[in-house]
DNA sequence: TTATCATATCGTCATATGACAAAATATGAA
DNA sequence: TTCATATTTTGTCATATGACGATATGATAA
């Protein structure tokens, strides 16, 4: 088991900005590939990708490659019984928030096929 | 209720720095002065002040003044029920964490009069 | 008052962070 | 092969962070 203070400096640290929460949110609603999270937060492509790495390397989220695309999603919550709490709690936690509500209604209306090219 | 993205945030950032996640793993154990602190984690006094009005305004701690001292002690949940989770959580996170642990075993040995002069 | 002690704030500096554009990789199609 | 697409990596820059010392504030004691 993990837990030492490195680790979770890691996990609160990748908590710590609007936009990376923001992809946390997008990815306890479905699977995303990078250009969709970009999309959606109005990103630069390489600032997307860099903020989805260190999700994943704070073992939030976990990825898979298919084809061109990367599939993002939710990491579950085997490693770390804390940061499984953390991600359940942070399901309900900003359910007031207007920026992160206005972008759980935008969410259905993002589709791959319609801003990817293939 | 106070769920909006910027206090979300603002929590995560205090609690993203070794020596403030050392400060309330040492509070959940007793209250504590600036001075008290300082001397067990070794930070200069302006510091540690710093880090301690990081906390409060993250609304994590709280602090009452007693004649020339102030007393920082954890905040309550009851301002934020994920709050009080997270910190729940947090009494048992850094278990293993040998930092932390030679910390809770240094904290009885400290004593406000030994350190201050008063 | 003056002196002392505990704490807070300010100024400065080195490093960390987050943004973007540009270049590098990797995959799939022609 | 060549081209286009999706993603990652790299470089640069402005801003944020954390450290300290010096100074300011506030309370107690003489």
């Amino acid at each position: 088991m993990n837990s030492s203070l490195r680790e979770f400096i890691k996990v609160m640290k990748a908590l710590s900005d609007p936009n990376r929460v923001k992809m946390i949110k997008l990815l306890q609603q479905r699977v995303l590939c990078v250009c969709e999270i970009q999309e959606v937060l109005g990103l630069g492509q390489s600032t997307a990708s860099k903020h989805l790495k260190i999700l994943e390397e704070a073992g939030l989220i976990t990825y898979s490659k298919a084809g061109q695309w990367v599939n993002y999603r939710l990491a579950d919550g085997a490693r770390n019984p804390y940061v499984a709490n953390l991600l359940g709690n942070l399901r309900h936690w900003l359910e007031d928030d207007a920026d992160v509500s206005a972008l759980m209604t935008r969410l259905p209306e993002i589709k791959r096929e319609t801003i990817c090219r293939s």
